[in-house]
DNA sequence: GTTGCCATCC
C-alpha cells in the first residue's frame, strides 16, 4: 500500500497538465473522436465477454502493442471487469492503474470502488485521499461507491465524514445518486431518521429514493409509515410495488401482502420473480390452498415457474407443505431443473412438519449425494423430523455428528430440537442433562422443550424446574404459567395449581387470544376467535358441534376438562371447549363444503389435547379428512386417526 | 460509468 501510496503522489505534480494534454476532450465531435468512440464499443465489447482473468490480460496485451492500453478508458474498463471476478485489487489491478499516467476520476473511482467491495474500507479511503492530493475532483460515482461500501461495512461514523465532505466540495448534497447512495448507507447502518432527513432535504428524488425508504420501515417493522410513503409516492414501479408486498409478508401480514399484490395486477404493473417470491411467502403463512394455485398460475404466466427458477421453487416448496399439501410440494421439488440448499432444506422441514420422518431423512441422505451441502436449517429440518416421530437414536447420531461430518455446530436452536427429541420420547432426565451441558447460554426455546415434554410425561417436578427458568427469561409470557398448572392439576397437586394461578393474577396476565382460520370457497378466508359467535352462519356452526357432540358422545367422546386453564365450574368447562377455534373452523368446514373434501384448518397456537381427541373422532363419524396445521406442525386427521399418532 | 425489491430455520 505504501508503494502506492507514493506512486499516486507523485502524480500530483503533473496532474495540474490533464486539461493540456487531452485537447480533444475540448473540441467539437471530430473524426477521431467518432473513430475513438467507435474503437471503445468494440474494446467494451471484448472486454464484457472475459471470464477469466488470463483472457483479460491477454486482451489487454494486444490493446498494449496497439498503444491502448493504458488510455483511462480502457483501464477504467479493466478494473471494473477484475473488480467484479473479485481479483485483489493489490495484485493486477493496481499494476494496471499505475500504469496510467493522468488517471480520470472515473478512473480513481473504479479503483476506490474495486478496494470498497474487497475491504478493508480504510484501503478505499486512502486512495480517495490520493486522489484529492493529485487535484482530481471526485465525480458523483465516487461518493456513491463510498456510501455503498460503508453501507455494506455498517461504518456510519465514516459515512458521516463521507456526507460532511459531499457539502463542503460543493454541488454533491444536491445530486440525486449521491443522495440515494446516501439513504441507503443510512438505512443499512439502522439511522433510519438521517436516511429520512436526506430524503426530506432532497432537491431531486427519484422513485429510488422513496423504494430506499419504503424497504428501511418495512423491515423496522412499521408497515404503516411504509404505506403513508408508498401512498405519496407519485410514479410506482414495479420495485416500489414489490417492496410493500415483501414488507407485509415479511411482517407476518400476508392478508394484506396478497392485497397489494392483487392491486398491483389489476394496476397493470409487471411481476417478477422477486415478486413472486413475496407472495408465495404470503401464501405459505396464510396456508390458503387456492390462492397457492392461483399464485402458481401467475407464475407460470410470468415466464418465471418453479421448474426454471430456482428461488421461486424453493419458495413453492415451502407454500405447498404450509397449505397442508407435501405431495404438491414434492411434485414442485421433483419437477425442478437446478435445486440448491433452499429447495432440499424446505422440502426436509415439508416433510418434518408432515410427521414423514423417514422421507425427510431420505432426502437428506439423497441430497449428501450431491454436493450441495447441509446447513443449520437442514438439522432444524431432520431434528425435527426425528422428533415427531420418535426416532430418538437416529436424532441422537445426527446430533452428534452434524459438526464433526458436515461442519454446522449445533445452535441454541438445535439444542432446542434435541430436548424436544428427548423429551417427548420420556427421556427427561437426558434433555436436563443434555441443557445442563449446552455450550450457550439456555434459550427460551429449550426450556419451553422441556416443558412441554414435561406435560406429555406429566413430571411436574422436573416442570417446575424448567417453568421456573422460563419465569425468569420472559416473565410475561403466560403460556408457561398456564402449562405449569395444567401439568400440577394433571398430578392432583392442586395447592400447586392455586399457587401458579395466583402468581398468574398478580401479574395480571391474559390469555393470548388463540384464532383459526379457514379457506372457504372462492379463496375466502374464514377467520375464528376462542368463542367468537360473529360469524353469519353462528347458528349453524354451534347447531353442528352440537350434533357432533352428541355422536361423539354415543362413541365414548369425553371432554377434556384438563383443556381449561381457568378456575370455573366444569359446566362451563365443558361450553369453552366447544367454542375453541378449532372447532368453530371445523363446523363451518362441515356445513360450508362438500363430503369429500378435505378440511384444512389453519391456528395460531397448539391444538390442545380436547380438540385433538374431537377431531379424531369426527373424522370418523363423518368420513371426512382433516388436516390441521397448528404452530408446530401438521395433523392429518383420518378415519379416527391422526399421522402424529398423538405424539406431539 | 452508480442507486431500490429475494426463499428454508428462528
Amino acid at each position: 500500500m505504501l508503494t502506492l501510496s507514493r506512486k499516486l503522489s507523485t502524480t500530483r505534480s503533473s496532474s495540474t497538465s490533464i486539461a493540456s494534454v487531452s485537447p480533444q476532450i475540448f473540441n467539437p465531435v471530430s473524426q477521431i473522436e467518432q473513430k475513438r468512440k467507435i474503437l471503445e464499443h468494440r474494446i467494451n465489447f471484448v472486454l464484457d465477454d472475459c471470464k477469466t482473468v488470463t483472457q483479460i490480460k491477454q486482451v489487454h496485451g494486444h490493446l498494449l502493442r496497439r498503444g491502448l492500453g493504458q488510455s483511462c478508458y480502457v483501464v477504467t474498463k479493466l478494473i471494473r471487469i477484475l473488480t467484479k471476478l473479485d481479483v485483489p485489487m493489490d495484485t493486477y489491478p493496481r499494476l494496471v492503474f499505475e500504469q496510467v499516467k493522468y488517471p480520470n476520476p472515473f478512473l480513481w473511482t473504479a479503483m476506490i470502488r474495486g478496494y470498497a467491495q474487497q475491504g478493508p474500507l480504510s484501503q478505499a479511503i486512502v486512495l480517495y485521499d490520493c486522489m484529492r492530493r493529485a487535484g482530481t475532483g471526485p465525480v458523483s460515482f465516487t461518493f456513491s461507491a463510498l456510501f455503498k461500501a460503508c453501507g455494506a461495512a455498517l461504518d456510519v461514523n465514516l459515512g458521516r465524514q463521507i456526507h460532511a465532505q459531499t457539502i463542503l466540495i460543493g454541488g454533491f448534497a444536491s445530486d440525486l445518486y449521491v443522495g440515494n447512495t446516501m439513504i441507503g448507507m443510512y438505512v443499512k447502518c439502522g439511522f433510519l431518521e438521517c436516511g429520512r432527513k436526506v430524503f426530506d432535504e432532497m432537491p431531486n428524488r427519484d422513485v429510488i429514493s422513496w423504494t430506499e425508504l419504503i424497504v428501511a420501515y418495512a423491515k423496522s417493522g412499521d408497515m404503516d409509515l411504509a404505506r403513508d410513503l408508498f401512498d405519496g409516492l407519485p410514479v410506482k414501479d414495479m420495485v416500489a410495488w414489490t417492496a410493500m408486498v415483501t414488507g407485509y409478508a415479511q411482517n407476518a401480514q400476508p392478508r394484506e401482502a396478497l392485497d397489494m399484490f392483487e392491486r398491483m395486477q389489476n394496476v397493470g404493473v409487471q411481476t417478477d420473480d422477486i415478486t413472486l417470491v413475496g407472495v408465495i411467502s404470503a401464501c405459505a403463512q396464510l396456508g390458503a390452498s387456492q390462492y397457492a394455485n392461483w399464485v402458481r398460475d401467475v407464475a407460470e404466466r410470468s415466464g418465471f415457474g418453479p421448474s426454471e427458477n430456482v428461488v421461486v421453487g424453493s419458495a413453492m416448496i415451502d407454500m405447498y407443505s404450509k397449505c397442508g399439501s407435501v405431495v404438491d410440494a414434492y411434485k414442485v421439488f421433483e419437477g425442478m431443473n437446478e435445486r440448491n440448499i433452499f429447495s432440499y432444506s424446505s422440502m426436509i422441514v415439508g416433510f418434518a412438519i408432515h410427521g414423514r420422518a423417514h422421507a425427510a431423512i431420505q432426502l437428506f441422505h439423497d441430497m449428501l449425494k450431491t454436493d450441495i451441502e447441509p446447513n443449520h436449517v437442514t438439522f432444524i429440518g431432520v431434528l425435527t423430523a426425528c422428533s415427531h416421530v420418535g426416532l430418538v437414536d437416529q436424532g441422537r447420531h445426527l446430533f452428534a455428528t452434524m459438526e464433526k461430518y458436515y461442519g454446522v455446530a449445533p445452535s441454541a436452536d438445535h439444542y432446542t430440537c434435541m430436548v424436544d427429541l428427548l423429551g417427548r420420547a420420556g427421556h427427561l432426565e437426558e434433555a436436563l442433562e443434555l441443557i445442563e451441558t449446552m455450550p450457550m447460554e439456555p434459550s427460551v426455546g429449550v426450556w419451553g422443550a422441556l416443558l412441554g415434554a414435561c406435560r406429555i410425561h406429566r413430571n411436574p417436578d422436573i416442570a417446575q424446574l424448567a417453568a421456573n427458568h422460563l419465569f425468569e427469561l420472559e416473565p410475561n409470557d403466560i403460556g408457561n404459567y398456564i402449562v405449569l398448572s395444567n401439568i400440577y392439576a394433571m398430578a392432583g397437586r392442586l395447592d400447586d395449581v392455586s399457587r401458579v394461578r395466583k402468581l398468574m393474577r398478580g401479574k395480571g396476565l391474559r390469555k393470548n387470544p388463540g384464532y383459526s382460520w379457514i379457506e372457504a370457497e372462492k379463496g375466502q378466508i374464514h377467520e375464528f376467535f376462542a368463542g367468537d359467535t360473529t360469524h353469519r352462519m353462528s347458528i349453524e356452526i354451534k347447531q353442528a358441534l352440537e350434533d357432533l357432540l352428541v355422536r361423539l358422545k354415543a362413541r365414548g367422546y369425553q371432554p377434556d376438562l384438563n383443556s381449561v386453564a381457568y378456575d370455573v365450574s366444569d359446566e362451563e368447562k365443558k361450553r369453552i371447549l366447544m367454542t375453541h377455534s378449532e372447532k368453530l373452523a371445523l363446523a363451518y368446514g362441515l356445513v360450508s363444503t362438500n363430503a369429500g373434501c378435505t378440511i384444512r384448518i389453519m391456528k395460531n397456537l397448539r391444538i390442545c389435547d380436547d380438540c385433538h381427541a374431537f377431531m379424531c373422532g369426527a373424522s370418523q363419524i363423518t368420513a371426512r379428512e382433516m388436516v390441521i396445521r397448528d404452530n408446530m406442525r401438521f395433523h392429518h386427521f383420518h378415519d379416527g386417526m391422526c399421522s402424529c399418532g398423538n405424539f406431539w
